[in-house]
DNA sequence: TGGGATTTGTTCGTATGTATT
DNA sequence: GAATACATACGAACAAATCCC
């Protein structure tokens, strides 16, 4: 996770938050040059970025044909959200187990700005709403379910961005307050039924039910394909 | 995870084994002109396969000082082993869930390679044991569970490296058969006990008890600092 | 089917930064 | 502390593959 490259660096960084929040929607070309000649390098600097954007699955390589923001198929999508409940969930009952007083502040503080974000409207509090499931799993002090928590949240705005409802925030802030009053009490069932509660109307918001979007026509045909005759 | 640049993808396959199988161990250097010319190619090539294995926590790249095989320190270790309790906990549960008869089929197959390298001996078999494990999350279906896993099974390889007693194969063959046989019960309160025994026993063959391998001489001269005067 | 335009895969040269004597 | 040796960061150019007309 630590800075590796000085210039690839920052265009990891700018890509990710450009996909995270939504601007860069799945499916959108990443062609090297013309993002080097965004920021003013070479194609060898992006190059990196990109690769390092393919290892979290927040874009996708293919051979020769370039690079392209991540276009999760609804099994992928489900899959991911699976994987966030089970992480999640694993945050929340560590936490309970062990969460100082300074870790309480630290979410409070952040709830705080939230809720002004919210008032604020805009894009921050999309980010906002997002950032506080990081800091949960950082505040368990273990640096891998951080990362991972990290990576899975990551793609879970991918997927609300190719399968989300228009207009869908990723989160509601009240169910945050909630949770960390349940933390404060140690409270692990509690805290696991909101948590439980709050991703799964996360996941709602996504049309992961066999909607409508982005039909993929060889499955559609497929159920009208006839043995020939 | 599927592959992304030709020369690349096999460079990085290449070192990951090598890294997997104790071949190069933690701390070593891994300069791109050097592996270049090992694989015939120059240090572009060479260079993605670095950032990849980087991504995975298995190299460290330090700005403008290269790559070297990562040197977990004793709090990231015990942290790995934590997180693989925790993932193969899931993928355990999971499994009882459901698991169809071709699924137990493959286990049970792979379980036979694994008594017939263990008597053969080599390499071979300590790999095995470590694809076991991957297998086992492979069948619960989730593409992301079995990614997980399979990142932190290979890092807990690299923190036998370098931290295992000598000569500690990774696990215990006839563990994994009774754990093969709680699944087929779908006993999930036996299975997770199991799994839960076999991956302690396996942490144990790592000194993380603070033992004297590598010691940090800044944490320790920590101890002896006083104010001055 | 074919040819041109575009983009990727790769190599190599240069500059910069780090370690060493 | 300076100079040398060395490895990396970056960029430009060539070759190959893909896309488009």
């Amino acid at each position: 996770m630590s800075t590796q490259q000085n210039r690839g660096d920052a265009i990891y960084a700018s890509l990710r938050q450009a996909i995270i929040e939504q601007a860069l929607k799945p499916g959108v070309k990443l062609p090297e040059d013309q993002i080097g000649e965004a920021f003013g390098v070479s194609r060898t600097s992006v190059r990196g970025a990109l690769i390092r954007l393919s290892a979290e699955s927040l874009v996708e390589m293919r051979p020769n044909r370039g690079a392209a923001v991540a276009t999760p198929t609804l099994e992928e999508a489900c899959d991911v959200f699976d994987m966030r409940r089970t992480l999640e969930r694993e945050v929340v009952l560590r936490l309970c187990r062990n969460l100082s007083t300074r870790a309480i502040d630290a979410l409070e503080t952040h709830l705080g700005e939230q809720e002004r974000a919210l008032m604020a409207g805009g894009p921050r509090s999309i980010r906002l709403t997002g950032e506080f499931h990081i800091l949960l799993a950082e505040l368990t002090g273990s640096a891998t379910l951080a990362q991972f928590v990290n990576q899975i949240v990551s793609r879970c705005s991918l997927i609300l961005a190719h399968y989300g409802r228009p207009h869908s925030g990723e989160c509601g802030c009240e169910e945050h307050a909630r949770l960390v009053a349940a933390l404060r009490e140690r409270d692990a069932e509690a805290a696991t039924r909101i948590m439980e509660h709050h991703l799964g109307a996360v996941q709602s918001r996504a049309r992961l039910d066999g909607g409508e979007n982005d039909p993929d026509v060889t499955e559609i045909l497929s159920r009208y394909v006839r043995a020939a005759s």
